[in-house]
RNA sequence: GGUCCCGUAGCUCAGCUGGAUAGAGCAACUGCCUUCUAAGCAGUAGGUCUUUGGUUCGAAUCCAAACGGGAUCACCA
């Protein structure tokens, strides 16, 4: 980063002295040379032929030739057309690479002073988490990280939407069919018992809907006048008036549903600062839909509902609280905005939430700017893709959704196999072992899901997502398993490598190169991630540098070097591949073992 | 119908703040393990970057339209 800054400013000087034109340097833009051609940064001469008045060719050879002469950081350059291809001083990239050896935080950013709150993963209390939940999740969780090494205050926060008719719906079959099961009489997970009673109450809802349909009732009218719907509805009514056989029943099974939650977190490795329950925030938005017809801002309608006008802001009228006064699905969302930004004062609060709901966000915004609320400009919605699967789309209603906690199982059991396959596990404890296998099984699943660009629907294909091989999480933690071989081997060899141990070190191979390359880039790609909430790009990257690694590692010895400052360096360049790749993807929430 | 998102190799995806001959992985084919872990490396083959116009010295990238796919527009959440 300096490095280019360095060089953009030498060739503002440049152009000034040479051409006598001024141009800022921070208007000198540079790219990275391809790789067919000899350099490391490229300069395009077009922009300027006007300007100077000579042709692409002329104005990159003079520049080049100056910048030989008086830039430092310049070894030679070569011009194809109008592109200038400079070649950076070896001892350059060694003076880099040694400053991030010594420098421990290197790519964690300075701190902002910024509160960034992640609200993220938000489930549904009547069913488990499925494949959907974990992008969710694990882009949650990395994002946060990513925050973190921007040097923002981050708060990850979890809304549990534990009330309304869907939880109302399982409490009811449960009443209806449960025999007083619990978790620990069944031997079924809390969450799971609970999703079990929520199929049951709509495979029966449906066979009453069938029937009066039959019976030639109108489809949306046998809809609401199943006698199960009706039930569920004032079971729900029941519990807003706090029954107390209800209320019980509801703390109940939604204790179950937090239990199996909470292993499913730690299972896959995401947690929480704070936890939000709908049931204690649900009422909250009316204070500001009250404040908002105070200011004005929304109006009531004969009826008495109360609504907010977006058409000047491309949106609609939206209904904000119904004519009998209880809330809708925003009033809620109004009232735990600012209990959210009372509870931690931020500058962008985050909502990882799937792209159906961009319009509701637009209109959460826009309604608190209405409001005159200035942290409405902070709200950021993390808008991210359906996963879709190789049959089509993920039907819970036709039983083609992924459950998380079978997905993860049946990963770990393809990672032993896999590493039984390949003999990978001699001299490892049955305890290492498991662990090797829930690590890989992670490291695959997360980058599988984290690789793509949010915003993209994706598709899941079982048999990819647990390839260990190629463009895959497994492929870049091989990477650390193999290099932390080599400085096993280094340590027992007595080989403690600084800084000093290869300050004569010099003509480096181009895989070498590359590799320094790799490393000086990483605080960039942390920036980037950071800026654009995306996860991918950091995937991207440990793979690219995992990739540029194991070029190296392939074609260059490391112990047979009789050379000692080329080993010691080589020795330190992995190291610091190590480290890198631990840190990127400890950014994606992925973990890196020393053996596989 | 209005609004928003997506369309790149057979498949899954990078690249998109405009730059050189558009890159990976998978699948196919060819090589490389007595030498630091072959879950690896090197190579071959595979493309009208959906289409058409525009802006520009230069467009996969920016703009417009069309086509295809998706989401959303509830007194549901």
């Amino acid at each position: 980063m300096q490095l280019q800054n360095a060089i953009s400013q030498s060739i503002s000087q440049a152009l000034q002295a040479v051409f006598g034109i001024t141009v800022d340097a921070a208007q000198v833009a540079l790219q990275p040379t391809r790789k067919e051609f000899a350099g490391s940064f490229t300069f395009v001469t077009f922009p300027y032929t006007k300007q100077v008045g000579k042709g692409p060719e002329q104005i990159g050879q003079a520049l080049g030739e100056y910048l030989k002469e008086h830039a430092e950081e310049i070894r030679d350059f070569n011009v194809v057309k109008g592109f200038l291809n400079l070649e950076v001083e070896e001892q350059v990239w060694l003076r880099l690479f040694r400053n991030l050896m010594q420098d421990q935080s290197y790519g964690q950013g300075e701190p902002s002073g910024r509160n960034v709150m992640v609200e993220y993963s938000s489930p549904n209390t009547n069913k488990p988490l499925h494949l959907g939940h974990l992008r969710n999740n694990f882009l949650g969780y990395s994002v946060a990280e990513i925050l973190k090494a921007n040097g923002h205050e981050v708060m990850k926060v979890n809304l549990v939407n534990d009330r309304g008719i869907h939880i109302c719906k399982s409490m009811l079959a449960y009443e209806k069919m449960g025999n007083g099961e619990t978790p620990e009489s069944s031997g079924i997970k809390g969450d799971h018992l609970v999703g079990k009673y929520y199929v049951l109450f709509d495979k029966a809802y449906k066979e009453q809907v069938d029937e009066l349909a039959g019976q030639g009732m109108d489809k949306e009218e046998a809809k609401k006048k199943a006698p199960l719907m009706q039930e569920a509805q004032e079971m729900l009514l029941k519990w807003e008036q706090g029954d107390e056989h209800v209320v019980n029943l509801w703390k109940k099974m939604n204790g179950w549903v937090y239990a199996g939650f909470e292993e499913t977190y730690r299972n896959i490795g995401v947690d929480f600062d704070k936890y939000y329950y709908e049931s204690q925030t649900y009422t909250l938005g009316k204070a500001r839909v009250e404040e908002g017809l105070q200011k004005e801002v929304f109006f009531k309608k004969d009826n008495g509902s109360v609504w907010v006008d977006l058409t000047e802001e491309g949106l609609d009228e939206k209904l904000l609280l119904r004519a009998d006064g209880t809330s809708v699905y925003i009033t809620q969302d109004l009232g735990t905005a600012e209990l959210k930004y009372n509870d931690f004062p931020y500058d962008q609060s985050v909502y990882v939430v799937a792209d159906e709901q961009n319009y509701h966000f637009q209109v959460l915004k826009a309604t608190l700017k209405k409001l005159g609320k200035a942290y409405a400009d902070g709200i950021y919605h993390l808008s991210y893709g359906m996963v879709d699967l190789p049959s089509g789309k993920m039907k819970s209603r036709e039983g083609t959704v992924v459950d998380a906690d079978e997905l993860v199982q049946e990963m770990i059991d393809t990672a032993r196999q896999q590493t039984e396959e390949l003999g990978k596990i001699e001299g490892f404890t049955q305890e290492e072992a498991a662990q090797l296998y829930h690590t890989l099984a992670m490291g695959a699943l997360k980058y599988f899901l984290l690789k793509v660009d949010p915003k993209k629907r994706m598709l899941f294909n079982p048999q990819e997502s647990i390839d260990f091989r190629g463009n895959t999480g497994p492929f870049i933690q091989y990477t650390h398993a193999r290099i932390s071989a080599i400085l096993r081997k280094a340590a027992e060899m007595g080989l403690a490598v600084d800084v000093t141990s290869f300050d004569q070190v010099g003509n480096l191979h181009e895989a070498e190169q590359e590799v320094i390359t790799q490393l000086v880039n990483y605080p960039a790609v942390v920036k980037e991630a950071g800026n654009l909430y995306a996860p991918s790009v950091i995937a991207n990257y440990a793979y690219e540098l995992a990739k540029a690694y194991n070029r190296f590692y392939q074609e260059i010895s490391i112990f047979n070097e009789t050379d000692e400052q080329a080993r010691n360096f080589r020795i330190a360049l992995s190291a610091m591949v190590a480290r890198f790749v631990r840190e990127s993807m400890k950014l994606l929430g992925i973990q890196v073992p020393e053996r596989m």
